[in-house]
DNA sequence: ACTTGTGAAGCATTTCACAGCC
DNA sequence: GGCTGTGAAATGCTTCACAAGT
């Protein structure tokens, strides 16, 4: 039923659009052109519109796109205009900066669940949130229908957490350990790899004389 | 000088190469095949030939790579075998969880200065690093020598403190802040939302039936 | 027999260029 | 005049398929 012949390359960049408009909306701007997203991000104005495209004909000629419904659009095309909930497993300090994070909150992402293993953690509200046991994840997340999980455990940890994440039912996962995870279930994984982009900074400098 | 036919693509993957590498050498395996490789990875093993050939002939035909001195070598193309001098600015909960992200230390990435601008948290300690006035960045970071800045500021200083960073002379920026910044200087900038991949997980949720 | 290294083919994404509309 | 929407061309990346080496 979905068309699924839009690029991955173009759902990325409609997030970028979308922080780019608010921007813009800030600034009192009420339309803007291709071009004018296009130098704001690294890329081209017929990519912007090819990309826009895709999903309806939002601009209009000789004028350029409104911004405050084209916002609307790219948040329903998302799926920001619903709250997500999420269910964090790891209380570390990674964790507990993500718990913390506002940038998800602002996008509707409700971290409402932590869990951990740690016997002196348990218990501890943090954000208004109470850190509970791991062994409890299964019922509270069925129960509560949570969509998203968050691995934020260290490496060792993480394919563990991924399996129980995916039997309590979760649709998606996130995993900021710095280990490959792998799940039978039809689940989304995505691999957030904070050294990733630091040992590609690494590279680039080896290579740009000295 | 440099040869920059090389697919940026490809850089990326040497890092998970790398990783998978390491796994593979802690179960005790001397050689590993391009098949090995790509089917703990998501690729293909032509994939993993093609990106290893263009930094050398590292394989043995009718055998493979030998893991050790792979690993060896994609330290070295990736510039890990040398310790990098890393500021961080911003000491809230991502900042000092980045601080502690024992990662880091695992790649030689060494963050040996932590600056803010709240003078409460001035002259505090955090893992070994008292935190400083960012007044005094400037001139801190160019008496050492410092290549790489990481922002984890909230989103509306961040441009502020890249352009800080930029004239300190650091060659590389990252960006954990959820504002796009843009430097004039030839800086290498690297944005890392944490945003980006909960919103692409949550378009794909959208588009899943419900 | 097994596995690398690599030109050539295939596929995906980006950019160009222009018709169509305001 | 200015700007969008979109086929067609160009670019870039991935996969195939096989010669060559051990």
């Amino acid at each position: 039923m979905a068309k699924t012949l839009i690029p991955e390359a173009t759902v990325k960049r409609l997030s970028l659009y979308l922080r780019c408009l608010e921007r813009l909306r800030e600034d009192g701007r009420k339309v803007v052109s291709s071009t004018d997203l296009s130098c704001h991000l690294q890329t081209r104005d017929a990519q912007v519109r090819k990309d826009l495209a895709y999903f309806g004909g939002f601009g209009k000629r000789g004028l350029g796109y409104e911004v405050e419904p084209l916002i609307s659009e790219l948040k329903s095309i998302l799926g920001l205009d619903r709250t997500r909930k999420i269910a964090l497993v790891g209380a570390g300090k990674l964790g507990l900066a993500l718990v913390a994070y506002p940038g998800f909150k602002r996008r509707n992402f409700r971290i409402s669940r932590v869990f951990d293993n740690a016997a002196r953690k348990i218990g501890r509200l943090w954000e208004g949130v109470e850190i509970q046991d791991v062994e409890l994840s299964d019922r509270v997340m069925k129960k509560e229908h949570i969509e998203i999980g968050i691995i934020a455990t260290p490496g060792e940890d993480a394919q563990g957490v991924a399996e129980r994440l995916a039997k309590a039912g979760v649709k998606a996962i996130l995993n900021f350990a710095p280990t490959r995870i792998s799940v039978s279930e039809p689940v989304i994984v995505k691999n957030v790899d904070l050294t990733l982009e630091l040992e590609n900074v690494s590279y680039h400098l080896n290579r740009a004389d000295v």
